[in-house]
DNA sequence: TTGACTTTGACCTTATTTGACCAAAGAAAT
DNA sequence: ATTTCTTTGGTCAAATAAGGTCAAAGTCAA
């Protein structure tokens, strides 16, 4: 950890003032230009966006190759108090049982998080999906499926 | 935001928007006029036509040369009788793509069935969780997270 | 002096744009 | 009826224009 601002944390902050300015809808830059912007390579960028600008940070970055390529950063803004998505990243894990799941469900319930015909729909398509799964494989998918529903729900529009 | 575009995503906006207004029935074009409206060469048009008119992205695409000669679109509606959830289900089915999944998308932000926001939402939360996953298998949990997404988007509160 | 973080560059993949050449359908001439 | 333009549209591959990956080399604090 560097106190003075290595070449990245300069990137990292010019764009993050750029998505302060764009607001909604996110923010788009050619990978090019930002590197002559500071003089460095081109994958200087690529560094900064995958340290600095993940999922687990709240971002999501799109990118296109060819002519008329771009990057795309969208910053998702947390309309739910503190970092409810990464806890639930954290709880849920590689694998996720049944009974673990429930519990989950429960608790957002409880906190107002998710609405009932939500969590009774997410039941029903976990235990969809999984039905015919081997328990081992079945706990697997159940934990990427959950993690996803929870996430596009506290966060989508 | 201002969108970088490229020359064929001008076509492919100047079309969907001949098509919006053009309502049922479809839409004709002249491959040549097309093309001197945006000067370039009229081999663009069948280059945008094959990638952003595809059959998988719901449109139909008919043509006849010689004197006379046109170029017919047609937008087909996403359609099953049990409704949209039923299509798509048919339509994910037991393994998807991420160029099938991306067109099924695509589809339903031109049918309004989606937000451009849940559409990057479920773009990103697709890739993250297949990124590490062998191929074969990546096709079944993409089905499978693909599925649940839009039906919970779809059915949900 | 080691370990984590950063910086660079060589090489790779993908999307778009262009142009030369091909094929079909109607129109005109024989 | 058949042949020969003329008018369209189709195909394909090369050139161009992005962006991505990965690992080696460099820095810096502990």
């Amino acid at each position: 950890m560097a106190f003075i601002s290595s070449l990245t944390d300069h990137i990292e902050r010019y764009i993050k003032a750029l998505l302060d300015q764009a607001g909604q809808g996110g923010l788009e830059i050619r990978r090019t230009e930002l590197a002559e912007l500071f003089e460095c390579v081109p994958s200087q960028i690529n560094y900064v966006l995958k340290t600095r600008f993940s999922s687990e940070r709240g971002y999501i970055v799109e990118s296109r190759r060819g002519g008329g390529g771009y990057i795309r950063i969208f910053r998702l803004e947390p309309q739910h108090p503190q970092g409810i998505c990464s806890w639930i990243r954290q709880t849920i894990g590689e694998s996720i049982d049944m009974g673990e799941a429930e519990a989950l469900l429960v608790r957002l319930l409880d906190h107002n998080y998710l609405s009932r015909k939500d969590a009774v729909l997410i039941r029903s398509l976990l235990a969809e999906e999984t039905e015919q799964l081997k328990p081992a494989h079945a706990g697997r998918v159940r934990a990427i499926l959950l993690r996803s529903m929870l996430i596009l729900l506290l966060q989508g529009s």
